[in-house]
DNA sequence: TCCTCCCTGTTC
DNA sequence: GAACAGGGAGGA
C-alpha cells in the first residue's frame, strides 16, 4: 500500500522523532523480516546514531553513523503493503504484528564527539540492556501484518550491487516530463504495467497508476509505445501532479497506511477511480468499471479513458 | 512480457 | 469459506 507519497510522508514524520537518537538495542521478533545476517545486524546497529531519514522509490532509508566506524550505513526498509513505523514510549510492549524494535536513547553533546564507549553484549539477537549511559527516548517499532516487508542493512557502496536498487528508474518528481515520456514510449507493454514497473519510473503503485491514467484520459490497457509522446508527456505531468497533491495531503489511507505519528493521510478522499468501481465517473457520470491489468485490480472510466490501440 | 506466489486480515 | 488486497521475485 505505501507508495511514493506515503513513504515520503513516513520519512518526513519519522525523521524528527529519531534523528539524533542512538540505537541502544535491537529486538528481532520475526527473523524473516530481516534480509541481513542477524549477527552482523546485531553487531553493527547497536551503538549507532540515526543521522538522516530518506526515501528512494518506495524504500525508506535510515542513515546510521556507527560509533566505531567512519562510514555510514543504511537501514533500508520496504514496507510493501502493510509495513508501518511507530515511535512508542520506552518499555512499550510489541504489538501482534511488530517485527523489529529499535530501542532509542537520547544523544548528548559528549556522544556527538564520538568518544562514548559502546556496550556490546549482543551475540545473536537477544534483547540488549542498552548502553546504560543515556536515558531512554523511545522504541521504534517496525510493524508489518502481512510480512511482505523487509529490513536490510547496507553500506552505501553496496547499493549499486543490489539488483533492485540498481534497476530503479528515476524519481518521477525529479524527472522532466519528456524524459518520462521517452521511457514510457520505449515499452510495448500496457501503459498501466509500464507505470508500475519500477525500472521505468520509481515509486508508483496501483493507486497512483490508476489515478494518473484517469487524469490523462488513457485506457490502462493501451500499449505504451503506440501513444504519441505528447500524450505520454501529459501522463507524466498528471502523474507528478497526483503524487505532489497526495504528498501535500500526507498520502492516502485505505486500510493500513498510517504515517510515523499514527495519522492517516487524506488523499483517498480525492480519488477519481481507485476503489470506486461501480460508482459514477466524477467527470462524465458513466459507471466506473474494473478489470485486471498486470495482475492488479484496475478501475477506470470507459468513457473518459479511451483505448488508443 | 506476463503469470503465480508469498502472507493475513477483511469483505462478501 | 472463498475472494480479495498487491510489490516484487522468479519462472514460463
Amino acid at each position: 500500500m505505501p507508495e511514493l507519497p506515503e513513504v515520503e510522508t513516513i520519512a518526513r514524520t519519522l525523521s524528527p522523532q529519531i534523528v539524533g537518537k542512538t540505537v541502544a538495542a535491537v529486538h528481532l521478533l520475526r527473523p524473516e523480516s530481516l534480509q541481513t545476517d542477524r549477527r552482523i545486524f546485531a553487531r553493527v546497529v547497536p551503538g549507532s546514531r540515526v543521522t538522516r531519514v530518506m526515501r528512494r522509490a518506495k524504500l525508506l532509508l535510515v542513515e546510521l553513523s556507527p560509533a566505531e566506524r567512519l562510514f555510514p550505513m543504511f537501514l533500508i526498509f520496504h514496507l510493501k503493503m502493510t509495513g508501518r513505523f511507530f515511535v512508542h514510549p520506552p518499555g512499550s510492549p510489541p504489538g501482534k504484528h511488530t517485527r523489529i524494535i529499535f530501542d532509542l536513547e537520547e544523544g548528548t553533546p559528549e556522544d556527538a564527539a564520538g568518544c562514548r564507549p559502546v556496550v556490546r553484549q549482543h551475540e545473536g539477537m537477544a534483547p540488549g540492556e542498552g548502553l546504560g549511559k543515556l536515558h531512554p527516548a523511545g522504541r521504534l517499532f517496525f510493524d508489518d501484518m502481512r510480512t511482505f516487508g523487509y529490513c536490510r542493512l547496507m553500506r552505501p557502496e553496496e547499493l549499486p550491487a543490489w539488483d533492485f536498487w540498481a534497476s530503479l528508474g528515476p524519481e518521477p518528481l525529479d524527472a522532466p516530463d519528456e524524459e518520462l515520456a521517452a521511457r514510457f514510449a520505449a515499452r510495448r507493454a500496457s501503459i498501466k504495467s509500464v507505470l508500475l514497473d519500477q525500472r521505468v519510473v520509481a515509486g508508483v503503485g496501483n493507486i497512483y497508476a490508476d489515478e494518473s491514467l484517469f487524469r490523462a484520459g488513457l485506457h490502462p490497457q493501451t500499449v505504451a509505445s503506440s501513444l504519441p509522446e505528447t500524450r505520454l508527456a501529459r501522463l507524466a505531468g498528471e502523474l507528478k501532479a497526483v503524487l505532489t497533491r497526495s504528498i501535500e495531503e500526507c498520502g492516502s489511507s485505505i486500510r493500513d497506511y498510517r504515517d510515523a505519528k499514527g495519522n492517516a493521510g487524506s488523499f483517498q478522499n480525492s480519488f477519481a477511480v481507485y476503489g470506486r468501481k461501480g460508482l459514477p465517473c466524477v467527470v462524465c457520470g458513466a459507471e466506473l468499471v474494473s478489470t485486471r491489468v498486470a495482475g492488479r485490480g484496475t478501475v477506470f472510466c470507459p468513457r473518459c479513458q479511451e483505448r488508443g490501440t
